[in-house]
DNA sequence: TCATAAATTAATCAAATGATTAAAAAATTT
DNA sequence: AAATTTTTTAATCATTTGATTAATTTATGA
C-alpha cells in the first residue's frame, strides 16, 4: 500500500536521516553534500534516503524551510506583540536572538549562501515579510524617528547580533579568538546592544 | 618546453578564464561550480582551463586569495594610520568599505560560506589578524573605551556595514526592497553609521 | 620559408554521485 | 502460522564532472 496508512510508528529511521540532513546540508550546503554523507551520518542505507524522501532535492527543501522557520521564527511573535514598547522589543530580539543563535551557530550563514544560490526558490517560502511588512515594531520606529528608514535601524540590530556568528569562522580561524572568549562576548551583546540600539535612536 | 617561457603576451586566455572563475566562483560558491561553466562564460575549451590553471582547485585558490585580499584590502591602510583620530578612522572604513561593497555586493558572502567550508584551509592565509591584531584601530578603541573589548566596536561597524549587503538577497527576494531603494539606503548609511558609532562609543 | 613551440580542439577516461531495482529481512495483519 | 505489507540491503545504472590525450591549428624564431 502506499505511503498513506503508515506514518504510526517508526518515526526514527525517517527521523535519523533528517537530523543528518539537516547536520550535514546546514554545514556544508547543498552542493557539496553528497548524499551519501547523510546516508553515513544517519547509519542508514543509502537507498534508505531515497525511499523516504524520493530525492536529495526533495528532503533538502523540507530542512531548508525548517532553518528557515527556525531563523525567523524567533522574531515573529516580538515585533508584532503591541503591548511591548520599542525599547523593550529590542531587547527581547537581541536576547532571543542570541540564545537561538549560541545553539545554532552555522544557521544564518546556511540560509543566506542558499538564498544566494537560489533566490527564485526563496520568493515566497521565507515571509520575513511577514516579520518586517507593516509590522508594530515599523510602526513604532517609524514614530521615534520618523526622519529615518525604519529598515535601517532593523538591519542595525539584526547586522549586530547576526554579524558575530557570521564572521565567526574568519576570527577564530584567523587564531584572534577562542571559542569561550567568543562566549563571553556573545552574552556581553545581550546587554549592550540594546543599549547601543538605543543611543543610536536618540542621535539626531 | 614546460610553462617557464611562456608569460609573454598570451595575457588574453588566462585572463578569460580568471575573469569568468572570478564571476561563477562568487556567485555560486566553489562546491556548485563546474569547471564547464568557467569554460562556458570563458569562451573558451574546457580543456584550457586545466592547460592554465592545472585544476579546478588551484584556480580557486587563486581567485579566493585575491577576493580575500579585495574584502580586507580596504581596512590595511586605515586602521593602521597612526595620524588619523578614531572618529575619522570609522568614517573612512565605513565609506570606503560601503563603497567597495556596492562594487561587490556577494564578495562578503562568498569569502564568508568558503571559510566555513574549509576553515583549516585559511588558518594562514586571509591575513585578518594583521588587520586587527595590535593595529591602532584596537589601540584608539582601548584607550576611548577601557571598559569593553575592543571586538565588540569592530564586530559593530563591520556588522552594520556588511549585514546590509548581506541580507540583501533575502530583503529582495522577499519583495521588500528595490535595487534602486537599497542603493539609496546604502548610500544614506554611509553618513549614518558613522554618527551612530560614534554613539555608542559615547554610551555608558 | 621552414622548423619548432605554444595554444586550441574534440574525443575520451575514470571517478563520483544521485537514483533505481530486485531480493531479503522484519514487522504487521488476518 | 500464514499471508501481506513495510523496511532494509547490496548491487547496479545512468549521468555528471574533473581531467587527460592525441591531433590540429596558430604563432614564433631562425
Amino acid at each position: 500500500m502506499a505511503k498513506s496508512i503508515k506514518r504510526v510508528k517508526d518515526i526514527s529511521t525517517e527521523e535519523k536521516i533528517r537530523d543528518a540532513a539537516q547536520k550535514i546540508f546546514t554545514q556544508k550546503g547543498y552542493a557539496a553534500t553528497r548524499t551519501r554523507d547523510i546516508a553515513e551520518e544517519a547509519g542508514i542505507n543509502l537507498a534508505l534516503l531515497n525511499y523516504y524522501f524520493r530525492s536529495k532535492e526533495k528532503l533538502f527543501e523540507q530542512i531548508m524551510l525548517e532553518r528557515v522557520q527556525q531563523l525567523f521564527g524567533v522574531l515573529y511573535p516580538i515585533v508584532n506583540d503591541t503591548n511591548t514598547k520599542l525599547e523593550k522589543k529590542i531587547e527581547l530580539i537581541v536576547i532571543n536572538y542570541i540564545d537561538m543563535l549560541m545553539a545554532n551557530p552555522d544557521l544564518p550563514i546556511f540560509v543566506l549562501s542558499e538564498v544566494r544560490n537560489n533566490p527564485d526558490h526563496f520568493k515566497d517560502k521565507i515571509g520575513i515579510e511577514k516579520i518586517l511588512k507593516n509590522t508594530h515594531l515599523i510602526v513604532q520606529l517609524k514614530e521615534k524617528r520618523p526622519d529615518i528608514h525604519p529598515y535601517h535601524f532593523i538591519i542595525n540590530v539584526l547586522g549586530m547580533t547576526v554579524f558575530a556568528f557570521l564572521s565567526k569562522p574568519i576570527f577564530q580561524s584567523a587564531g584572534l579568538i577562542s571559542e569561550h572568549d567568543f562566549n563571553k562576548l556573545a552574552e556581553e551583546r545581550k546587554i549592550l546592544i540594546p543599549k547601543w540600539v538605543n543611543a543610536m535612536l536618540k542621535t539626531k
